[in-house]
DNA sequence: ATATGATTCCATCAAATGATGGGGTTTTTG
DNA sequence: CAAAAACCCCATCATTTGATGGAATCATAT
């Protein structure tokens, strides 16, 4: 319940204390089993115990680290918040300079690459869209912010507050078109009949596909 | 556990049992609670108690005429099925003879119009993309049985085991995005400022804008 | 070496949850 | 009407789950 760890050093959300920073200590190895398990089973379907025997540690052990459960799942969902921003950033170096039918592709590119190596994230994300509105603290991950980064590496808008609406929709529209691809592959891919690379291959094809026109059509 | 009861009459899966005919009964009441809860809060966050609560009932009388919890969720998907299969239909029938950029938007708006009423549909849809692999009964919507009549009823296929993998990739980005757009407006109106009749003309103008393009360009 | 603090596990608790048995009450059937 | 079946609720159980107190162990600094 007591969010104010996360509030007291958030002017920089990459910031991570000492002790994740050292990917062997016990708090960073629950951290990382609580991602994949909450990635694969959602909050609700995966339980402290889960957690506690995937690390090989007992429980008391995760919560003498973590506090409550809630707690570790912002965690979580804070470690993936910080990676995924740093991925757009990557977008937005290799972007510049490009003209934008290019510039999208690159986007799918990176992200897709970055979203196959780590489905949990692309879980997560879609997780929280489902989340009541009633929660009290911040348990979600910051897609507003992610559809400005997008819209602004895409050079779609100066300013992170002038994306218009029509524009945010259309990238939300790929943005979770790329999750879903993602998160429904088990679910996907036996009804295409076909492997995981020419899967892989057949997503980005499709989002480009629709993704291009969508925007190259705009620039006016 | 037991799913016999659904193979059985299952020749035509919208036939229903005479109890759910009749929408006062007991057991229908149970069944439309429990297809707005598991549709709002997912299966693990709804509990049988909740479900008897809001219909007035006892726990025990939830059981005795739905057996186990898996088998009333089983229930909900199999009417949501009968209903979307139904809408599919309605497209068909309303699509003959037209070209194929007006049956594209007539597939979005009918299908847009009736998961913005029941939006619970589109929650249901999306959970089951995340359950996983080791169920040993059917817990899902048949989403491939939807994007075959969706192929066929745009004029994309004559059978519905020749959709080619591009189509079927592209009718999944274009039926998730819809999913998403509804089961996420909670989530996604806000960042995007405006209200509800709004929202769904923007849903609806970007689906047409991205899906029209990425089919009559395959018109070959 | 020893004291201090950090870390870990064992035992345990309270609440929530799925599920059932049994005894009433109502409805249907003959 | 009487028997049978269907229906419904109360009380209760076993299990799971989040969480904690306290003892034991390990690390570190003095």
């Amino acid at each position: 319940m007591d969010a104010s760890a996360f509030k007291e050093n958030s002017p920089m959300a990459s910031r991570l204390e000492k002790a994740l920073q050292n990917p062997d200590s016990t708090k960073a190895r629950i951290l990382n089993a609580a991602r994949r398990l909450f990635g694969a089973n959602g909050y609700s379907d995966t339980t402290t115990r889960m957690i506690a025997a995937e690390v090989g540690i007992d429980v008391s052990t995760l919560h003498y680290h973590w506090g409550e459960k809630q707690d570790l799942y912002e965690g979580v969902l804070a470690a993936i918040n910080d990676e995924i921003l740093l991925k757009f950033r990557e977008v937005e170096r290799r972007c510049t300079g490009v003209d934008l039918g290019r510039r999208l592709e690159i986007a799918i590119d990176i992200m897709c690459d970055f979203l196959f190596t780590h489905p949990e994230v692309a879980n997560l994300i879609l997780f929280g869209y489902f989340r009541k509105a009633d929660r009290d603290v911040v348990l979600d991950v910051n897609v507003a912010q992610y559809i400005s980064s997008i819209a602004i590496a895409m050079g779609l808008a100066d300013r992170p507050d002038r994306v218009s609406v029509h524009a945010k929709a259309r990238i939300l529209a790929v943005w979770n078109a790329v999750l879903n691809f993602i998160s429904g592959e088990t679910f996907f891919r036996p009804m295409m009949d076909i492997d995981r690379p020419r899967y892989r291959e057949v997503v980005k094809a499709t989002l480009k596909f629709i993704l291009v026109p969508a925007f190259t059509a705009e620039e006016s």
